[in-house]
DNA sequence: CCAGATTGCGCAATATTCTTTCGCATCTGC
DNA sequence: GCAGATGCGAAAGAATATTGCGCAATCTGG
């Protein structure tokens, strides 16, 4: 039963660190509504046992030179075991790409990929990518712009649920 | 040119924060090698400067209670910017929608979906997704396993343009 | 080549926050 | 009831954030 030992106050907690990981620990209690000492407390277990897998800066992609993003979805010739994860070590490797979902249906996995440029990306395209053993198809799609982009889960949804489920 | 009044130093700040964004100001300041309040200063000035737009800790969504993700395909009848815009504005509604980015190509949107079990997701998929005005088609595809899942861009590869071009 | 302006650093002092310690209340199972 | 466990909050000391200021290096326009 995921989530079975958070309370409500932990709940929230980990929503305003979602929403923004560097208040302070006196402003998040005093969101919560518990003072500052088991507050910290608190953060300091939801990170140990991994309810809090880290906190990070999001920056601007394009404004920092990454101009181009793009979805890469690749299909493999062979989906045993081991040739899976050698594609997956591969995509660990390639610094361009930033995410890496295996799915099912037809297509296998499916990339994040930033570049500076669209040649720097067509050149990890073709030399890299495609390339790649195993690799049997790639369909990419540039993106044109991003309409949402929120990190992480919708903690309204999960309250609903506990509202209704006790 | 993006990022050009950014010196070593700042881009320095910038891929300490990402891969850590609760650092200290004392410890960031050690690490991109100067003293505390200058490292402080650039730090604020990133943030106004929109090069930082924001700092998150990130959940972990199965472990939570999001048992589901899915990548969901989407194709419009209309590409006129309006009936976009309008479909754009619905995803930002969605709870379950966490990202949502147009493409070029036959895809019109990718649009990135948690839930937390399938039957949430299908009744999203069904009731709100699939049956929205101007909506043709949506290919989903569950999310079986993710091999990388980084936030924000590589500072390696821009390091090296900067070391190549000057 | 040289004032004057600008920029950015580091030191020092203050304010705020973090972190630990400890005592107390509440809950739980027997 | 009652012992043990759990979790809270107050207080104090340590670490950190933040501000003000003087100084040096780099530009800029004579």
């Amino acid at each position: 039963m995921p989530g079975a030992k958070l309370d409500p106050i932990d709940r929230k907690i980990l929503a305003e660190l979602q929403a923004d990981g560097r208040m302070t620990n006196v402003e998040l209690a005093k969101r919560v509504g518990i003072s500052a000492p088991p507050c910290l407390r608190r953060v300091r277990t939801l990170e140990e046992s991994g309810f809090i897998s880290g906190y990070h800066a999001r920056v601007n992609e394009r404004e920092l030179g990454f101009e181009v993003q793009v979805f890469a979805m690749v299909g493999l010739h062979s989906q045993a075991e081991v040739d899976l994860s050698a594609f997956e070590q591969r995509c660990r490797d390639w610094p361009l790409v930033r995410e890496c979902h295996m799915l099912n249906g037809e297509i296998d996995f499916i990339l994040k990929c930033v570049a500076p440029d669209l040649s720097t990306f067509q050149r990890f395209l073709t030399e890299e990518l495609t390339a790649a053993e195993n690799v049997a198809s790639v369909k990419t799609s540039l993106v044109i712009r991003c309409a949402k982009d929120e990190p992480g889960v919708p903690f309204d949804v999960l309250e609903d649920r506990y509202a209704r489920l006790g």
